[in-house]
RNA sequence: GGCCCUUUAGUCUAUCGGUUAGGACACAAGACUCUCAAUCUUGGGAGACGGGUUCGAUUCCCGUAAGGGCCA
């Protein structure tokens, strides 16, 4: 192994890009800098179904936005390429093959329907489920040949007997039985590897030295530890980040946060407030300053500073932080960010369509289009006891949450998707379609007229209209019952 | 259900065996102010529980509980 530091992330190209990724960027890019090491950024894209390119372009322009610039990855190259795992099958396939041929791996012919028939004698048993070994014990010759033959197979990891200890370096060494452990599928039916064997693989050829990803994969790790060892590879160290949490303390979730990063941006949060903010959870600076700028983060991070808590993403503090951070700026500067944020000429196009025949002023601008750039708009109860229609407010927001999910549901964002879905949606739900356009009126922007809904969702974008969706929803849980007449 | 991780106020955290348990957000009150913010001052609020170890535990060990994650 190198003496240079080398880490990364390897995030999926799937949905809008995450605070968590930030978050984890954030403390791989202190850790490399630091160490005046490399930080590389790797594209995980083996979900065929649902990593999509304008996703991974996100990525980039989400990480650039909060300050982190790798050097190594997809877009600007480097000397372990491809960064990208779908370009990658060839590799793990050979190494695959390498695992099989020596007796690490084994390929397993066993069907959908076997292996069905399998978990439930398991489950009747009150046994443990998981893969019986079955194709273990077939010789490895016979094995080859019914590969060879094309017969379908996936490649699973033959788990030894024994345990396995991991070291993290946060809390210190990890023991766990192998029989935990499945024999886990190394290499997929159709040829394309699973998370276990491509990180591994691509770890090891890209040289990293120190994986620092988030708790949730701690109990893969020791999966890894045995590839590692299956390849005869020195593993890297490894660091476990706690979770970012909801309010609930569940692990953060789309459904409970906006946990979008182009979320915060449209909104308004300055790409320095989101790293000093990210940087405030689960780690401390030395003397408990909490507004630092990134070369400070980077000169003290320590993982000897890090508390193992999950911490809960605090929108509040964010706020607070960002409110703190906007008072600082030179009012010049200030000016100069609102003009990029709030009138960049693209943007006003957008909107101008919206608000063109709704102005005698041009000053009228700004009155039509608030909704547009407020963070939140205010919920009056009487509009959206009107938006109703007659349903309590409880039925209402059992509508509305509905709707996100048939909004979740749309590939595409655009004025002709949401039309469909929310139509179909109506109908399944036997509910006027008006209706539910009204609730959305007043929850989106906060008024009872405004310009055309479709459109406005378009440009509100997928993460502000979902959020603000929510935010109504427990608006209308909490509605007083009108007053009889 | 099995395994693993975690546990200081509503939230983020400091403390690396001896402190009146400190700071920040939020909250409350007051000051300033045409108002609202901002700012300043003040206030309430915490070591999950039970055992050990120790002269002494928030801190170390064990158990329980709770929360979380992963696998199924």
């Amino acid at each position: 192994m190198s003496d240079t530091v080398r880490v990364r992330i390897a995030p999926s190209p799937t949905g809008d890009p995450h605070v968590g990724t930030a978050y984890i960027g954030l403390v791989n890019y202190a850790y490399a800098r630091q160490n005046k090491g490399q930080f590389l950024l790797r594209i995980e894209d083996t979900d065929r179904e649902r990593s999509t390119r304008a996703s991974e372009l996100a990525i980039y322009d989400a990480l650039r936005w909060v300050g982190l610039e790798w050097d190594e990855g997809p877009d600007v190259g480097g000397p372990f390429g491809p960064y990208r795992q779908s370009e990658r099958a060839e590799i793990y396939r050979e190494h695959a093959m390498v695992l099989v041929r020596s007796g690490a791996a084994y390929p397993c012919f066993c069907t959908p329907e076997e292996l069905d028939k399998i978990r439930l004698r398991q489950r009747t048993l009150k046994r443990q489920t998981g893969y019986d070994g079955t194709c273990r014990a077939i010789p490895k010759d016979e094995a080859l040949a019914r590969m060879a033959s094309g017969e379908t197979h996936v490649i699973r990891l033959r788990v030894p007997e024994g345990r396995t200890t991991i070291l993290d370096r946060l809390r210190g060494p990890v023991e766990i039985e192998n029989q935990q452990i499945d024999d886990q599928i190394l290499l997929k039916s159709d040829g394309f590897p699973t998370y276990h064997l491509a990180n591994v693989v691509d770890d090891h050829l890209m040289g990293i030295t120190d994986v620092i990803r988030a708790e949730e994969w701690i109990s893969s790790t020791p999966k890894h530890y045995m590839l590692y060892k299956a390849f005869g590879w020195q593993e890297p160290r490894f660091a476990h980040m706690p979770l970012l949490r909801n309010k609930d303390k569940s692990k953060i979730s789309k459904r409970k946060n906006p946990v979008s990063l182009l979320y915060y941006r449209q909104v308004g949060v300055l790409p320095e407030t989101m790293r000093n903010y990210l940087a405030l959870l689960g780690h401390s600076m030395k003397d408990e300053r909490e507004v630092f700028e990134l070369d400070e983060f980077v000169n003290e991070f320590s993982f000897d500073r890090i508390s193992l808590g999950g911490p809960v993403f605090d929108i509040e503090k964010l706020l607070w932080l960002n409110g703190m951070r906007i008072r600082a700026l030179a009012p010049d500067a200030l000016a100069a960010r609102i003009r990029d944020h709030l009138y960049d000429l693209p943007r006003i196009a957008e909107m101008v369509p919206m608000a063109q025949e709704r102005m005698r002023t041009l000053g009228d601008f700004a009155e039509v289009t608030s909704f547009y750039l407020v963070m939140t708009p205010k919920l009056q109860a009487d509009d959206l006891r009107d938006a109703c229609k007659g349903r309590s407010g409880k039925e209402a927001a059992t509508l509305v949450a509905g709707s996100i999910e048939a909004l979740d549901a749309l590939k595409a964002f655009d004025k002709e998707s949401l039309e469909a879905g929310l139509k179909a949606y109506c109908e399944t739900a036997g509910v006027p379609a008006g209706d539910l356009y009204s609730l959305f009126r007043v929850a989106l922007t906060g008024r009872k007229g405004a310009p055309p809904l479709m459109e406005s969702m378009v440009i509100l974008g997928r993460a502000v209209t979902t959020q603000r969706l929510r935010a109504a929803i427990e608006a209308l849980k909490v509605l007083p019952e009108p007053k009889k007449a």
